[in-house]
DNA sequence: ATGGCGCGCGCAGCGCGA
């Protein structure tokens, strides 16, 4: 089983890319994050084409979450259960008895900003949420874009970053939580690429030097993280025209 | 990293992302 991720900014715009990258990448399960639409406006026809399924938790403007698969998505459920939150931000869905969620945490601004205040509080609600779900679904995978940086060995420049928004050690800490109740990053479980990085600044010509972060992650639970072959982040999306200023994730599960 | 770009909204220029 093949499950990716991608933060595609703004499904609209991305959507050939999304195409063709499906075409070339014909993985199981991707979950999609900032589709900037809602439902209505969701391509379902053109994903339907290629195999896929979808179940959609769209906004108009900002975030909206997805998940697309090749086999049916059972028990899909919305958003964080007990957390009041006009974002859309989380969906979940069952895939031939694996519980996959497709995230988009909060970015949080600047530290100390409310925004990151919001960030943390959201973070601590998808730990306490990701407890429960183990509980009902052992063979779990959350992915999506975290918009934190676990270490400074995922940073461009660990000394500039030092203490900003998506490297704090309050935003580490929350994504070593999520770990806590028995998931591992999938990136950690193989040997480390080249290439760390899954975001790269729209500016300055960041991606052509290279000036990245890695904010985007596949946890897996303990019954999936044994499966795990390797973890590729494909960076020739953004080498395109009008790319997204993520790159897409996957992680290839065996058997 | 001072900012630089790209998106949506909506028709100018601002809020937001990371």
């Amino acid at each position: 089983m093949k499950i990716a991720s991608w933060n595609v900014n703004s499904l609209r715009v991305r959507l050939p890319h999304l195409l063709d990258w499906l075409r070339s990448n014909p993985v199981d399960v991707i979950g999609l994050q900032e589709l900037k639409l809602q439902d209505d406006q969701f391509p379902l026809a053109e994903l339907a084409a290629l195999g896929y399924h979808a179940a959609v938790n769209g906004q108009k403007t900002y975030n909206g979450v997805a998940l697309l698969s090749r086999r049916p998505l059972e028990r899909v459920e919305r958003d964080l259960p007990g957390f009041a939150d006009d974002h859309r931000r989380l969906i979940a869905a069952t895939v031939d008895g694996v519980r996959v969620i497709s995230a988009y945490v909060p970015n949080g601004q600047a530290v100390g900003s409310e925004k990151y205040v919001y960030k943390l509080r959201w973070l601590e609600a998808l730990a306490g949420h990701l407890s429960s779900e183990l509980a009902r679904s052992p063979q779990l995978a959350v992915v999506g874009d975290f918009n934190v940086a676990p270490a400074d060995a995922d940073v461009h420049d660990p000394a500039a970053w030092d203490g900003q928004v998506l490297c704090s050690e309050p935003e580490r800490a929350a994504f070593r939580a999520l770990l806590a109740p028995g998931m591992a990053d999938a990136f950690t479980l193989v040997p480390r690429p080249e290439q760390p990085y899954t975001w790269w600044d729209y500016r300055a010509g960041a991606f052509h030097r290279n000036l990245g972060l890695r904010i985007d992650h596949i946890l897996l639970s303990s019954g999936l993280a044994g499966k795990c072959a390797s973890f590729q982040i494909d960076t020739a999306p953004r080498r395109l025209e009008r790319p997204s200023d993520h790159a897409p994730v996957i992680a290839h599960l065996n058997e």
